[in-house]
DNA sequence: ACTTGACCTCGAGTCAGCTCGAGATTGTAT
DNA sequence: ATACAATCTCGAGCTGACTCGAGGTCAAGT
């Protein structure tokens, strides 16, 4: 099965632009038909889903492209291409680490806010 | 205790640029000297600091902005305050969950590296 | 034959969030 | 007095990640 950019583009809700340009920054690069339009494989689904990730977890274009560009190397790639996972797995594991901290303040702070607005309406 | 932005700064670890262009962006408000300096006190610093985690958790400037114009207004807007607050704190808290699923996947992939890697190996 | 719709390329525009530099002033050290 | 370092304003430039539009192609339907 495959689909175009069109069909592509509805199923895993980026813009056809978007496509475009992921393509253009070497993140994935679908089959042509002849006529030159592209052509997306359920394995460029897979990958472009597992890009979203990555991105999600706000690993940079360039990050992901050399990602991209080892993959398609092949197997010689195996060791480089976890090894990149593993740091940006210690990446992510801080960062969530970062935000459970700043979530534990941000509650202290409301906290402090219910305090102080309970207080202002006894005055009243 | 005030501060020079040079000083203020290398405290808080933010570049002059940085400082003024914050100030222009009005999330924060030094004094001035009678020879225009900016003159930074404790409270700003503990203002800029509260102002960097809401940065960290992703709240955008103008987001930030906002909440400053209503401290700016005083006890009036603690209510308000609050309630961005929280808001901000469920957008935090989705957004942790959603890094700890993709840390899960980022694992399973890793994983599977380890093994298609041993097996490479074991073929030689 | 002709319109329509989905596609193509390429270059430019946008937005957030800085980052930099020119040119002027001021305060301290020699 | 003079040099120097730190500051000031203002406007321009930069990076990342899109986003848009003009102008052209191509295949299917009427």
């Amino acid at each position: 099965m495959t689909y175009t950019i069109g069909e592509f583009s509805r199923l895993i809700n980026l813009s056809i632009h978007t496509l475009r340009y992921y393509e253009q920054q070497e993140l994935i690069t679908p089959q042509r038909l002849k006529n030159g339009r592209r052509c997306y494989s359920e394995s460029d689904l897979t990958w472009i889903q597992f890009i979203r990730r990555l991105k999600d977890t706000g690993m940079p274009i360039k990050e992901i492209q050399k990602y991209a560009k080892m993959r398609a190397v092949g197997d010689a790639t195996l060791v480089d291409r976890m090894e990149l996972l593993i740091k940006h797995r210690q990446i992510l594991s801080r960062e969530i680490m970062n935000l459970q901290e700043h979530q534990v303040n941000l509650d202290n702070k409301i906290d402090y806010y219910k305090t102080a607005i309970t207080e202002r309406i006894e005055d009243n």
